[in-house]
DNA sequence: ATAATAGTGTCTATCAGACACTATATT
DNA sequence: AATATAGTGTCTGATAGACACTATTAT
C-alpha cells in the first residue's frame, strides 16, 4: 500500500485541478476528496495449483502481513493502466498475454485505519512465469497457493493457523477466485493461463486447478475440441512426460472469447434439508 | 452531479483525517485525492418496456442533458449506502424490495471536464412504481425507455436524433442493461421487477422486456413453475384483462436466489461468415 | 361462437456425464 | 508386458424448444 512512486508526491484535488474554464469547475459545494487505489488479484496456475501474487507489507498497518499488490492511482492515469502498472512494478509482469479485468470496488469507511480509501480491484490471469522480481517498497513478493487461505471453507471450520491477508484482501481474493471460476464456464479465458503452445490436458489442468475438482479427460477433450474458435492446432506433438503416454496435439488460443455452449462446473446436486 | 447535500461541504482528505495514532497515518508520500461519486442505474419494467431512471442536469457541464442519478460519496458513508441514498433522494425509492448491486467503476481521467472523478456505478432493480418525485438540484426526473438510446444498435446505424446522455453515462447504462440481461438467466432477480403478488405471465413479460425477445408462454411456465424455491403460490387467482383469458395463479418471491437450471436467452445461432 | 390467456403433455435435438475401446508413448 | 496418457464412439438422462391440446375467461 505504500506509494513507491514519488513522481506525484504532492497533494492534489479536483478542486485545484488546473486549466479548466469557467462553468467547468467545481462549485462552492466542493466534493470530498478520497484516496483511490487499485489492487490486483493476479492469478496463475503452477504445478496444478491456483496461485495468487502477494506482497509482504513493509510498513504499518499490517506490517509484514501478506497483501494484494496495489497502490494509488495517479492523477492522470486510467484505472486499467494503474492496475497494469502495479503488475509490472511489483512482479515484472508486463507485456505478457495476461488478461486484466475489473473485479469490483471496495470502499467500506473503516477498511483502512489511515483514512478513507476506495480500492478498485482488478483481476489478472497470467500463464505461469518465473518468480517475480523483488519490488521496492515491499518486504517480499511471491506466488502463493490460493488453497492456503481456506476460502472455500465455512468460517467456523477454518484452520486457526491459516495465513491471513491484510485489510479486507481476503474478501477481495475470494471474490476474484469466484469470478475466475465463473469466467472459465462461459469464456475462453482458461487459455489465458496457458503458455502457447499448449495441449488439451494443459487446459484441463487449468480448469481442475481453478475449480478444484477432477474432470473427465475424455469428455473435456470432446468439449474443447468441438468448440469452434477455441483452439487452433499447431503442427507437431507434445513430448510425453516421465510416465509415458501418447503425445498430445498442440494448440494456440483461437479467436473465440465466449464459449457456446459453456463448459459448466459440476455442481452439488441439491443442498436441501435432510 | 451537483452535490445537493450541504452537510459536509468542506474539503477533506485522507491526510487530514483526524484521530489516527502514529503508525496509522499516511506517510510523506501522501496519496493523491480524487472525487468519488456513485451513479445508479435504476431499472424497472413498466408497460412491457425496460425503463431507466434519469435526471435532467441543472448545471454545467451538460446542463439540461439527461444523466444517471448520482452524487458524491460522503466521507463516512459506505458505497452501497451512498447508492441507496441517491435512489431515495432523487426518486423517493426507499424501502422497496429493490435489489441493489455494484456494477463497475469508471475512472477515465477525462470523463468529467471538471477534474478527476471516479464513479462507482450501482445497478438497481425495482418494481414499477409511481412517477418519481422531483428532487432538489436537478431540472427533472423521469423513467425513460431504454430502447430510446439504441444501445443494441451498432454505432453506425444509430438514429441521429436518438437522445444522448451526459458524460460516459451511455456506456454505463449499456453495461447495466447487459448485466441485467445476464442476471435474469441464472438468478431469480427477474422477480425483483414484479410487484407481489404476480403471475407467471408478469414474470415472463419482465424477461421479454429486458431481453427484448418474445418467449414461448408455455415453455416459460414449465420452467419457472418447476424451479424449486423460485415461486411461492399465493391463494386466489388474478383477474383476467380486458381481452379475457383464464385467470392465472398468483405467486410471491421464493427463497431461491440462483436458478438451477438457468433460464437461457435465445441466442443467435452462429455468427459465421456467409 | 370466437378470441384470448392459462396450463399440461409430448416429441425431438442437443448436451453433460459415464465409460468401453483404440492409439501411442513410457518403464 | 504393464502402465500412462491421448483421442474416439456410444449410451443414458436432463433439458430447450416446438407445438398439439385442454381449461377458463371476455366479447
Amino acid at each position: 500500500m505504500r506509494w513507491t512512486d514519488t513522481s506525484r508526491p504532492t497533494f492534489t484535488s479536483p478542486v485545484t485541478t488546473s486549466g479548466k474554464s469557467a462553468g467547468q469547475r467545481w462549485r462552492a459545494d466542493a466534493p470530498p476528496a478520497t484516496a483511490v487505489t487499485v489492487d490486483v488479484i493476479a492469478l496463475t496456475v503452477r504445478s496444478e495449483r491456483l496461485e495468487v501474487l502477494l506482497v509482504r507489507r513493509a510498513e504499518e498497518p499490517h506490517r509484514s502481513t501478506w497483501s494484494l499488490p496495489g497502490g494509488f492511482v495517479r492523477p492522470t492515469e486510467d484505472l486499467p493502466d494503474a492496475a497494469a502498472r502495479q503488475l509490472a512494478d511489483k512482479a515484472g509482469i508486463s507485456d505478457l498475454a495476461a488478461h486484466l479485468e475489473q473485479l469490483g470496488t471496495y470502499g467500506a469507511p473503516d477498511r483502512d485505519p489511515r483514512g478513507r480509501v476506495i480500492t478498485v480491484a482488478y483481476l489478472a490471469f497470467a500463464p505461469a512465469c518465473g518468480l517475480p522480481r523483488p519490488a521496492h517498497g515491499v518486504a517480499g513478493v511471491s506466488w502463493c497457493a490460493v488453497s492456503e487461505f481456506g476460502l472455500d471453507d465455512p468460517p467456523a471450520s477454518r484452520r486457526p493457523d491459516a495465513p491471513r491477508l491484510a485489510f479486507d484482501h481476503e474478501a477481495i481474493l475470494a471474490a476474484g477466485v469466484e469470478r475466475a471460476r465463473a469466467k472459465l464456464e462461459y469464456s475462453a479465458l482458461g487459455t489465458a493461463f496457458c503458455t502457447e503452445p499448449f495441449t488439451a490436458a494443459d487446459l484441463r489442468r487449468v480448469y481442475e486447478a481453478v475449480w478444484a475438482v477432477p474432470l473427465d479427460p475424455r469428455n473435456f477433450w470432446r468439449k474443447v475440441s468441438s468448440t469452434p474458435g477455441l483452439l487452433v492446432p499447431v503442427p507437431g506433438l507434445s513430448v510425453p512426460g516421465l510416465t509415458g503416454g501418447r503425445p498430445a496435439g498442440r494448440f494456440r488460443r483461437g479467436s473465440a472469447t465466449m464459449l457456446h455452449p459453456p463448459i459448466l462446473r459440476p455442481h452439488r446436486p441439491d443442498t436441501g434439508p435432510a
